[in-house]
DNA sequence: CAAAATTTAAAACAGGTGTTTGATTCTGGC
DNA sequence: GCCAGAATCAAACACCTGTTTTAAATTTTG
């Protein structure tokens, strides 16, 4: 039958996840994960096909409930009739992923490394997988954010877009070594919500820019 | 004799700076990086040691030069007695990168994507390696940037720090692949001192936000 | 209950990894 | 010309990789 997702599937994603986030993916071999999961080594090409299809699985399971909250989030703010301005969007991008995440009991930092793993390591498979899957909800994103952007210019606008977006995922996705350094300095210690609300104007400063 | 950097080093060197920045550490094996280079496999660790080693000789060769030209350009600047302001520091840091690297016959973007590396590969010893090497020239920058904002309280501006970083490191280590999408998209093609042009007055706007 | 399909298990497979070895060639100083 | 030291080479080493196989156990179903 194909209700097959008892555990075993469960707990190679699981183990998967975080040695991925800690380590890479070439870092990280199938009998790491397969003994930190507590299944046999073979599950893996059994039950996902290959180590190429486990990575996918695992980012399909962290982008998907992601995307959908993140859309009908969208849907909300258009429904409402309300302008959309920039701080609103950003705000939502964030708040979305902090909450949807957390809620089904992924952690947001782990899904940042990941994120920034998608982009950095060369797994031009998943890079197809993620643009493929998930590609609509980022253009939506990308279009909203245009549109509350009147007078800037296409390629201006893209290239912002991708600093911000540097910004974003290299930031948090090293939250942990950052926050450590900056807790060492300055004594004080900043959380996750805290940096996204010093994100949020930050990268609102940089996408508004009148170049001079 | 110690006059050994005939050619088999260079060599080696050279096929390692550009197979790492194409496809990443773990991911080139020293057979590659030989046959390339078209040297013998042992060359490699009779030379440098070890794979790590190797690795770190590749940073050496480009962030020396690097940091020399900008703690010059940044003596310069000083002896002026002018006041410096953000605009400035940002432009001298890209513009000494550009410059200083294409005179040493260095690929400025296979720069920017092995920096990108460093930060997101998992290479404790990298890291340790350029902090331990590079630390000083890197906390005088901030130094002089956090000097030139003055009422941006430290812990706001050292994550503001790391948002340009991010956003700079990430966008221009994968120059290529997004100016591909702009060139698709828009006809528009972009070169990398014109992304560089854009980059700094949204990383300076991004660095005075006054928060409100 | 028995037959069939699904899941687990141990072992082997074929190939790739960084590193080391020991012999051979090259090279510069006497 | 000779010979120590440096450099190159082919081969082997020990280990790790993702994947496959074959058999046993388990679960589902008629």
């Amino acid at each position: 039958m194909l209700m097959s997702h008892t555990d075993t599937v469960s707990r190679i994603l699981d183990a998967a996840e975080v040695l991925f986030a800690e380590r890479g993916f070439t870092e990280t071999s199938l009998r790491t994960i397969t003994s930190t999961a507590g299944v046999n080594l073979a599950a893996v090409n059994y039950h996902f096909g290959s180590k190429k299809a486990l990575i996918q699985a695992v980012f399909e399971r962290f982008l998907t409930p992601f995307t959908c909250a993140l859309e009908s989030e969208l849907d909300r703010r258009a429904a409402s009739g309300l302008p959309l301005h920039v701080e609103d969007l950003l705000g939502s991008l964030y708040r979305v992923g902090l909450g949807s995440l957390s809620e089904n009991g992924l952690d947001p930092q782990r899904f940042m490394r990941l994120l920034g793993l998608a982009y950095t390591q060369f797994q031009g498979h998943l890079r197809r997988f993620i643009v493929s899957r998930y590609g609509d909800s980022y253009r939506r994103f990308a279009g909203l954010l245009a549109g509350a952007l009147p007078g800037v210019d296409p390629v201006t606008f893209y290239w912002r877009l991708y600093f911000m977006l540097g910004a974003t995922i290299f930031t948090l996705s090293s939250f942990d070594a950052i926050e450590a350094i900056l807790r060492e300095d300055f004594g004080a210690q900043s959380s996750l919500p805290e940096t996204l609300e010093r994100l949020v104007p930050a990268a609102t400063a940089m996408l508004k820019v009148v170049a001079k």
